[in-house]
DNA sequence: CAGTGGTCTAGACCACCAC
DNA sequence: TGGTGGTCTAGACCACTGA
């Protein structure tokens, strides 16, 4: 590499020493989020990309870990190394906590009440880190689990990142597939707040619940590879016969 | 090692290869599960855990980046490697996911309402694999955060495994960091099943609200390092001011 | 200062896959 | 058969800690 974090002079670092591999790492992970490395693209061999930097090839693998380690990439022995693409699996997998009682995990289907180009409000710039005056596209959607209504949910992201979105036609089932493929944007985190509340009148009306009924609420705000937020999404989900699933490592 | 999986001969493994590092790493999880490595101990440098099975240095380095990977040991420069404790800092941060609305994270105070070594009835069997005619140790309690009444909860483990449990006097706030200190017993995973109820006349009186308010029901199921169930624990919260969080990563 | 973990390198060989 | 990732080794040097 050009010059390995300015140490060449053997001085020493006060503060702020990056390993080396972790200097790989960000380079590559810039290479996927500016685009230059598509979503499911073959990317260069250990050696080559070792080559490349000048490096050796067990610090790229270090880096190509560590990548691999947070979804971004995924190996395969004999074929090669690829960037993790949002396809279902994934999503469902990553995304998608909610499942039947003793059912399987399963992709929920959607069903688009509305989508609108609208000023965002202070709330929701406040999500989404948004400047005064800023536009969100909002989706409202009913997802359903084996036929049977289970979410109601309001989706909001920056009309700037996503110019067009709200003429997109039809809206896909993965959301995060589209925001990848269309507009470079790769959801990396998300971080989900969770509460039980009453259901009000119009979301009972669209689950065909009771007003009242008990259920909870999703708040998740997704961020990509850089940690901006990208997308807002506030769900409520009926829990009388389904639930939540966390894994605590 | 002794036989470096039986393959000192050159014959090729037709199935069931298993890494170097990973035969050390289960080598040295067993001394954490049996207790010939207590929690929060001193173990040996990688150079003499290397020297002592005959392998190399980088070897036991990727067992250990393994299992500190997953939260059992805690590896600090110039001082060591130790076997991560169930402290309250970690306990906190792994495995208590409430907190106050727009507050810190903090731990909560407990207040046991009862403590008693009961038959386990056919659910409690099924959550914990148990036998037919096992005892358990049901404990309930109450827990606050900044003083105000929080949670709910039943929380159940086998008679067996915990003999003399009902017997503890105090019942510590922190259960899991006495599981280790006083029956070997290390909770390293668990799965939580989350729900939004009405709130059962009971739970609401201790909690002081309203009964049938909306209120998140959390059902967790601890396991030890074997994936052995260990704990089964029922969390009734209130979420009107409080929330659960959950990082998708 | 000695001892620990952390980084980086170079090279060997194995397992897997596609051609 | 050649190329890929996966494992394993050996050794050098750096960064941090505590006596």
């Amino acid at each position: 590499m050009a010059d390995r974090d300015g140490r060449e002079g053997g001085e020493t670092d006060v503060v702020g020493f990056r390993p080396l591999y972790r200097q790989v790492k960000d380079m590559l992970v810039r290479r996927i989020a500016d685009g230059r490395w598509q979503t499911g693209q073959l990317i260069p061999s250990e050696f080559q990309i070792a080559h490349e930097l000048a490096v050796s090839q067990g610090t790229v693998r270090k880096a190509l870990d560590e990548m691999t380690g947070e979804n971004l990439l995924v190996r395969r022995q004999g074929r090669g190394t690829f960037v993790a693409s949002h396809d279902d699996d994934r999503v469902l997998f990553q995304f998608f906590k909610l499942s039947r009682d003793g059912g399987e995990r399963e992709f929920p289907d959607s069903d688009v009440q509305s989508v609108a180009r609208i000023p965002a409000d202070a709330a929701v710039r406040a999500k989404l880190a948004l400047p005064a005056g800023a536009f969100v596209v909002a989706i409202r959607r009913v997802r359903s689990l084996g036929g049977e209504r289970v979410i109601s949910e309001m989706i909001v992201v920056p009309a700037g990142r996503f110019a067009g979105l709200e003429r997109e036609e039809p809206i896909p089932n993965n959301l995060y597939g589209l925001y990848a493929a269309r507009y470079g944007a790769t959801i990396a985190r998300a971080t989900e707040t969770l509460k039980a509340v009453a259901c009000p009148p119009d979301d009972a009306k669209l689950l065909g619940l009771d007003a009242g009924t008990p259920v909870l609420i999703i708040d998740r705000v997704a961020a990509d590879l850089e940690g901006t937020p990208v997308e807002w999404r506030v769900s409520l989900c009926r829990t009388d016969s389904f639930h939540y699933l966390s894994d605590l490592r």
